[in-house]
DNA sequence: TTACTGTTGATATAAATTTAGCAAATTTAA
DNA sequence: TTAAATTTGCTAAATTTATATCAACAGTAA
């Protein structure tokens, strides 16, 4: 295996959807072996970019035949640490905080949301997901009696850097932040911006040039 | 202007950043002008980068000088296309359709849900935010009637592809797709995933790591 | 005015990432 | 047994993206 440090980014996001789809493979459509061609194709993603990716990581096919779809799915899921679960605490019980306690597929990548946590009153004690939202003042607690490392930002902008301190405060060594807000952390803090904005504009760029280009053209 | 062809995607992610910091400082702030060094500053990006990025687009600075903020900021706003709204359908009232209907953050970007559908006669119906889920039965008319152009996927993994298909045969143009899936659509639609398992396992994979390093050094 | 500081935008350089090409390995079929 | 068809994983090439450099320009203070 190369230096883990200088493998690309956009490999280690392409990981989890080789590992999404594998175990479909596995699990539900029975095949035993598969090509980097056609691990690619369901993706969208060239066999070269498939095999470019593994390589940085080990050899796990065998030339002329292809990949054993459990034992890769295996590796990979070793590679991405979902082998195991990784609870987390999260932060904020509003709209956003229950859908991702209720999301579904996150269980099969090795994340599980533990604790949720808030500051107001109305929802401390509420139950959500057979969950019960606890008081953000015991954060220091809950994370030292869990030796939980994830902490998720689900709540308003302006409190997102107060919600991250505190987790920081209480040991937690990862975040994962939904509000729209660069956060200022430590420098061995690992940030994970999850900014669903940015997604939607990209689209709507996209489409007003789309539709600039139709207006012209008429 | 360059072509649009070749102005890199991660280009055309960061320009919402700019935009959401400029109008922070335009609106709230009180800062006419800005140079590159600041916005990156606020932002984490080299100024070299941000001088790069609207440099695809245009010439809006004055050397020594810096960028106007509001200016800036209205060009920016029309490149990204939102400088006008776009109303989209929501597909799926579940959770995640909740917490997308109730999300402050999307309108200063030109992003508005307006209207949801499902296809569950229990939710059917049903008020959430002052919008009622209406049948996905009559998605045809919805959108003929509202000429609306963007569709977004909120429903369980099986049953976007159906969806998708369903928005495409309305006249749906461009899809924000939540369901950990890639959908299968004729060129012209434009599909953006957002895969928030990819976003929450690339923060294991470093956690992951660091901790077997960490067992390494003790 | 003149020197000094700061800043953009263009060009050049460097780095990162993707894609292509091919020898080696494996299977299948003649 | 031999030839043909697949398929990996390595290396090299191409492409894309990010960073550095610097002339031109603007403001400021001596």
């Amino acid at each position: 295996m190369k230096n883990r440090e200088n493998i690309p980014k956009a490999t280690i996001e392409r990981l989890p959807l080789y590992y999404r789809c594998l175990d479909k493979m596995d699990t539900f459509e029975d095949i035993d072996v598969v090509s980097s061609k056609d691990l690619g194709g369901k993706l969208d993603i060239p066999s070269t970019q498939v095999r470019k990716d593994l390589s940085y990581y080990g050899e796990f096919g065998r030339r002329g035949v292809g990949y054993n779809v459990n034992e890769l799915k295996k590796s990979v899921g070793k590679i991405l640490g979902v082998d195991r679960m990784w609870p987390a605490i999260l932060v904020g019980a509003g709209n956003l905080g229950h859908a991702l306690v209720n999301y579904k597929s996150f269980s099969m990548m090795g994340f599980e949301i533990a604790c949720v946590l808030d500051n107001d009153p109305a929802k401390i004690g509420n139950m959500i997901n057979g969950k019960k939202v606890q008081d953000i003042k015991n954060i220091d607690k809950i994370v030292a009696e869990t030796d939980i490392k994830l902490g998720v930002i689900a709540v308003p902008t302006d409190a997102a850097q107060v919600v991250a301190d505190e987790m920081i405060d209480s040991g937690i060594k990862a975040i994962w932040n939904f509000a729209p807000t660069r956060l200022r952390v430590p420098p061995e803090i690992e940030v994970k911006n999850e900014d669903l904005a940015v997604g939607i504009v990209s689209l709507i760029y996209h489409l007003s040039w789309q539709e600039e280009m139709e207006t012209k053209g008429e």
